[in-house]
DNA sequence: CAGTATGGTGTACGATCGTACACTACGCAA
DNA sequence: TTGCGTAGTGTACGATCGTACACCATACTG
């Protein structure tokens, strides 16, 4: 007989996508078409495997495992491998993405200056507030009022922006470069 | 008075950040100091500004204002949108990008084959496995048993991969044309 | 000044929850 | 073949949950 928890903790994991939120035990019997008790004891299997944990309250919680995913590497042996080895200690692509949440910022691109780079029109970033960059990453500058995305260069004539892109020429301060901060994170939706 | 939802709601995103759970109204009424019926009065003004929502059985979960990180320092007009602004209903990017957890894997990619639909080597992709992918969409195929990413494309010859850089030959399918999933979203660290 | 939201408290109640115990069916190894 | 671990069902029960209704104090407003 196959294992079918895979199957059932699937169910789960797309509920709690649409809700945040483990269901009870009675809600998780019908979702995955067992009785009470067998939600039980499947939740117990899901336990001590590490996906799922209980508050103080009993309530259930998901856990590491729970937001691992398969990761599919392309390496001929290779099919095993979890998402948490590509991503280190990260579980989810916010952990992996986001270092410091409280000075973190996403925002939208607009225009193709930094397309040789790989960030295109509608993609997002992520931006951590830092008016301090190091030379040579990509950083959100305020320049005249605007706010633009280019890579922080210096050269004999002070520090300028540089496009990643050659249709775009380099852009020179006239008073001053005011830093937002640094491009640390891309992400896009197909 | 001052108004003191600030301070609760506090309270509650710790908790949250502990337990990956909204607790009972009881168990809020304990952690912030008030009265369960207190409790239930905040947690309505907290449901109303759009902090908290209701699961199907009662229980409450976290909604898109709860994970939103105040914005440090002043701002111009147009660049004052929090995460959740530009993620729409999606509250975090795990969520804006995995729309179908139990049926999506993550893909490292090898190669610059697909440069110019701005994914590069290094990058991760979200990938949905389905066997039967749109017309156009970048796909991830196994052709004599090795992944590749391409676009899915159908000509005088029947379906073929188109990669995203004139370096590349398209490719022409000898047998079979295996679809392993398509790519769904990208991202990557800086 | 009277009227009315607003942020609380207290009590009560049916529904649901998590847990426990007993039992069945199946696969596998000694 | 016996024994045993695993996956599952059924029933039961006290605890807790979410909800409802009544009431109180403060603050603002016409």
């Amino acid at each position: 007989m196959v294992n079918k928890d895979p199957f059932y903790l699937g169910r789960l994991q797309d509920y709690y996508a649409l809700h945040r939120l483990i269901p009870s035990y009675a809600e998780i019997a019908t979702l995955v078409g067992v009785s009470k008790q067998g939600a039980v004891k499947f939740i117990d299997r899901m336990i001590f495997a590490g996906y799922i944990s209980k508050a103080p309250s009993g309530r259930l919680s998901p856990a590491n495992m729970f937001f691992a995913r398969p990761h599919v590497g392309f390496a001929p042996a290779g099919f095993a491998s979890p998402a948490t080895e590509i991503l280190g200690d990260a579980i989810t692509i916010d952990d992996y993405l986001v270092e410091h949440p409280s000075s973190t910022v996403l925002v939208g691109v607009q225009g193709d200056s930094m397309i040789n780079a790989g960030i295109h029109d509608g993609d997002f970033l992520i931006v951590e507030r830092n008016t301090n960059p190091n030379l040579g990453k990509i950083v959100v500058a305020i320049v005249d009022g605007d706010f633009t995305i280019k890579y922080l260069r210096s050269g004999s004539r002070g520090m300028y922006l540089e496009p990643a892109n050659p249709d775009y020429p380099d852009i020179y301060p006239e008073e001053s470069l005011d830093i937002y901060g640094e491009v640390v994170g891309q992400f896009r939706k197909f």
